[in-house]
This record gives structure tokens, C-alpha cells and sequence, in this order.
DNA sequence: TCTACAATCGAATCCAGTTTCGAATCGCCC
DNA sequence: GGGCGATTCGAAACTGGATTCGATTGTAGA
């Protein structure tokens, strides 16, 4: 017994977000190559065939997720709305893309320390190498994904729709809240993720309101 | 070569404090035995002594770092102020807390999975089931931390201090852009703890007031 | 001083999880 | 209807890290 045949072959998008979703129940040590694997009905072993290792897996999750949220906003961002509407529709966004895919939300939040550490892993030099620009590249992804937010701040703040807050601060405190959402929400809880969206977009807009 | 003298010898509180810091860089399972010994000076086997096992380690972690946080946040909780008062003292002590010592705040973020998956740890049976206690204990110390908060907000909405916005949602909110601060924050940044403090407080009063 | 205990350590054991390897299948195209 | 690359698998090699053990040595008190 080998291949299964074509109604079983998975790709690779197909692990990744189940990756996703295992990463998000245990964490990335906690979480086996088989555990995965056993997600998508396949053996650890097989998983190398579509990635070189569980940090370039990691690497690819986070990757997905972050394009993915960008994407999403990117979309209010560049409309013409108000600033403030502008920020409630991104809050909305993101706090959806959070509660509704609950698996690339936390990773997210939680599994940046492991890929971080690069000290450690030894070097099989071109790999780090890779590791080490791809990683970059995706804290680029972060970066930018925050100033999404900060930028709308600091738009709404300039043209005296909002209060003068420190936009970086109340930037990192929505986000963090937003983070946080996809510890603690559940589907099927009291309200829905649109609702949770509601109530967040309900109390920034009047913390920022002059 | 064996005991050190008194010099050098550590007690339980100074593993714990220490542990918690490796714990912040690495994350749970990223951190080895040695890597906390290292921290105090001590070999892994050394541990053992104070320790039944790294998943007790930890869990004494999250506690003192809970019980330390609770402690602050009672004090507040339990004077006479104003609920709006109440509150700014509140979101004072926790950020400050958590800016002050990164370690604990972070750990308490972060940690959590871990120490939730029992299963899979086989059963010592005696061992297991102290330790599903103990983290129950620690569960439910952490449901109280956020009733503190939850509390005041409700009060202050009875009290007409605050707007009527959905208390349980809003807590959260909070706490987890708290919760992110302890993953940002560097001590010797543009901000002290207190000033990142005085942002949120002002932020969230906004966020409440009618 | 002698004894019992607390605190350490180095070495050894054990084990789970990653990664590698060679073989087996499948679907497809010539 | 044979060849070829893409996939998958089982088994085995390796590794790092948790935990155990027995020995050693300060310390405190009898």
C-alpha cells in the first residue's frame, strides 16, 4: 500500500489549514508532524514530500494567514470611506477573519516565538538561510499588517475625526484585543463572531470619538 | 562536586521567577529542563528536587504570577472609588504588572495550552490527578482576575458611570490588549510601562464614558 | 563530634518525535 | 501497456530532552 488514489490526494493548501486548525488546538511543539498528518489522513512521512520540515510548514501557516487577513483589509483600506468608517469596517474584517477561522487567527498570536528562534536550529546553512529571509519576510507582512490600522489612526486623528491618542499604542491595544479574541471565542457561544465584531467597532469608535 | 555552599543554594520562589523568564523568551516547550537550571545556576537533575516534573514547574508558575497579579488588582477592587476610578487603577496595575515583569504577563498568555492539555500525559495516576486540580485551581483563579474587571464594569453601567456596553465582551477586550502588551513591550522603549498605562486608561474611559 | 536531612551533581536510562530512505502505487501520456 | 514523475507509506536511524539514580557534601541540631 502506497498512494491512495486520487479522491484522497491532498495538497498542499489542503495541510495547511488543517495544520492550522491542529496548531491552533496544541500549540506548534506540542503538535507532532503525525498529528498533522493524521489531519489530512496521511503519515508524518508523507508531509516531507510537500515540505522540507515543521518549521517551513509553521512558516507556510503563518504566511497563508497573514496574506490571507491582509488581503481582507487591504480591501477597506483603500476604499473611500471615513476614516472612521474605514476602521470599523477593518475592525469588522479582522475580527471576523478571527472568530470565523479561529485556527489562523491564534496561530498568529501564538506560535511567533517558534519560529522566531532561529539560534538553535542547526544551521544546515542553505535552509537557515531560507528560513531566515522567508521569516523576515513574513515579520515585513506583520509590520505592515499593524500599520493598516496605525495608518487609519493617524489619518482619522490628522483630519480631526478622531481624538489625538497615541496611534501606536491604541494600535497594538486593538490588535491585541483582536488577538485575544481568537483565544476565548468559540463558535456557538452567546453571540456570534459578527456580533463580537459589533460590540469591538461600538467601543473603539467611541474611545476615538472627539 | 555537589551541594554548593549557602551562597549559591536557590529556593523554590527563585526557580519559579527565573523559569518564568526562560519560559517568556522560549515559550513551554521550547524551553528545556537545563535551560532553567542554567538561569539559577543549577543542572536539570537538580530541579527534580524542588519539582516533581516540568509540567508542575510550570504550573507553579502561572500561579505565583496570578496570585501576584490578583493581589495588586484587589487592593483596587476592593477600596472606594469611583468605578471609573476603580477601573483606571485597575488597568494601571495590570499594565504595569505585566510591563514590569514580561515574564509573568507573557507566561500567563502564552503558557496556557499547555498546561490545559492533559490528556495525553500519561496518567501517573497520583500525579494526574493533583495536577488536574491544581490546574482547575489555576482556571479558576484566572475566571476570578477577569470577574475583578468584569465587575466594575458592570457597576459602573448600574451606576450610570459607564455606557451600556456588553460587559463580558468588553473585559475580554481588555485583557487581551493587556495580554498583547506583555508580548510588545521593551522596557527602555519610547514608552514607560506607566505611560503605556495612562494611554489605555484614557482610552478605554473614552471607550465607556456616556 | 555524629547523625539525619536537604540540596546538588554527573551519568545513565528512556522515549517520543523528527527526518531519512527505499519501495510501492497511481494516473497519465506517448 | 510501458515508462515516468508525483505521492504515499512503513520502517529505521537519530536526536534531544525529561526523568531517574546513586553518590557527595554542606548544615543544623543532638
Amino acid at each position: 500500500m502506497a498512494r491512495k488514489p486520487a479522491d484522497q490526494t491532498v495538497d498542499r493548501e489542503d495541510i495547511l489549514w488543517a495544520a492550522a486548525e491542529v496548531l491552533h488546538r496544541n500549540g506548534y511543539e506540542a503538535t507532532t508532524m503525525k498529528d498533522i498528518a493524521a489531519q489530512v489522513n496521511l503519515t508524518a512521512a508523507s508531509l516531507y514530500h510537500h515540505f522540507r520540515n515543521k518549521d517551513f510548514l509553521l512558516l507556510n501557516v503563518l504566511e497563508v494567514g497573514i496574506d490571507y487577513t491582509i488581503a481582507k483589509l487591504e480591501a477597506v483600506a483603500a476604499s473611500d470611506l471615513s476614516n472612521a468608517d474605514k476602521l470599523a469596517g477593518m475592525i469588522r474584517s479582522h475580527v471576523v477573519s478571527v472568530t470565523g477561522n479561529v485556527a489562523v487567527g491564534a496561530a498568529m498570536v501564538f506560535e511567533i516565538r517558534a519560529v522566531l528562534n532561529v539560534s538553535g536550529k542547526d544551521g544546515d546553512d542553505s535552509f537557515l538561510a531560507e528560513f531566515v529571509a522567508r521569516r523576515d519576510g513574513f515579520f515585513a507582512r506583520r509590520d505592515y499588517f499593524e500599520s493598516l490600522f496605525r495608518n487609519v489612526l493617524l489619518a482619522g486623528i490628522e483630519a480631526g475625526e478622531f481624538r489625538a491618542v497615541d496611534a501606536d499604542i491604541v494600535t497594538k491595544a486593538i490588535l491585541g484585543a483582536h488577538n485575544w479574541v481568537g483565544v476565548w471565542f468559540r463558535a456557538g457561544g452567546r453571540l456570534s463572531g459578527e456580533e463580537v465584531a459589533d460590540v469591538l467597532v461600538d467601543a473603539w469608535l467611541a474611545a476615538l470619538r472627539r
